[in-house]
DNA sequence: CGGAAGATCCACT
DNA sequence: GTGGATCTTCCGA
């Protein structure tokens, strides 16, 4: 069963792949509006600081943005691509250690509702174009800068214990989106929860 | 101070 | 499969 227990702070403060690993089916709550909203973390990514070309903290790179990946383990660090997007992490590691985990992914739990009409999507959407990438997930969440170095234990935005168990493989792959990283683009840094039931669907052709 | 690119998503062909 | 949206952030000059 799903846990609600709150993810002491001693769970970031690893290296970003075991945490990153160990996110998956894992809950994020967000309390806005009155309601709570519940995901399933279903993809993620490490970054690993200094050392990680793919890093906004490449060669400890220290600027306004990217503040909140020195703050420690357990914090959010948040930010805006694109002209319209944003994207949440979860800081790991020691304080100063600016390594974090993307959140890609995730899976409605509770409050679905609320999260497609954060969405603007139709009603016949399927529950995937909810929070299926890094940018729908916040969007969905109603996540903005506002919410960069909020506290993961305790606030608005929230990592509980979820329910990891129901995570029966977990894939590996090169991270989405760093070509310009050289070497590292290959890195296998991005962990997937695999569905049985979509393992298990047949496949779509392709064109 | 200017230019370029971005840890993306969507619509359209 | 391709390109447009849209603007912050960063770096080099």
């Amino acid at each position: 069963m799903a846990g609600f227990r709150i993810l002491p702070r001693s769970f970031y403060r690893r290296p970003a792949e075991v945490v990153a690993r160990e996110l998956l089916g894992r809950y994020l709550v967000r309390e806005a509006g009155g309601e709570r909203l519940v995901v399933r973390l279903t993809e993620t990514e490490a970054y690993l600081g200094a050392g990680d070309p793919a890093a906004h903290t490449y060669r400890g790179r220290r600027t306004e943005r990217v503040r909140s990946m020195y703050l420690g383990g357990g914090h959010a660090y948040v930010y805006f691509t694109y002209g319209m997007h944003h994207c949440v992490n979860v800081v790991v590691g020691e304080v100063g250690s600016g390594s974090a985990v993307l959140l890609r992914a995730a899976e409605p739990v509770d409050g679905e509702a609320a999260m497609r009409a954060n969405r603007g999507l139709a009603a016949g959407a399927p529950p995937a174009a909810i929070a299926g990438g890094p940018a729908r997930l916040c969007q969905a969440l109603g996540i903005d800068r506002k919410l960069d170095a909020a506290t993961l234990w305790r606030g608005k935005l929230r990592l509980v214990e979820g329910d990891p168990a129901s995570v029966e493989t977990v894939e590996r792959t090169p991270r989405i989106g760093v070509a310009y990283a050289g070497e590292a683009a290959s890195w296998p840094l991005r962990f997937l929860a695999v569905e049985p039931s979509l393992a298990a669907a047949p496949r779509r052709r392709r064109g």
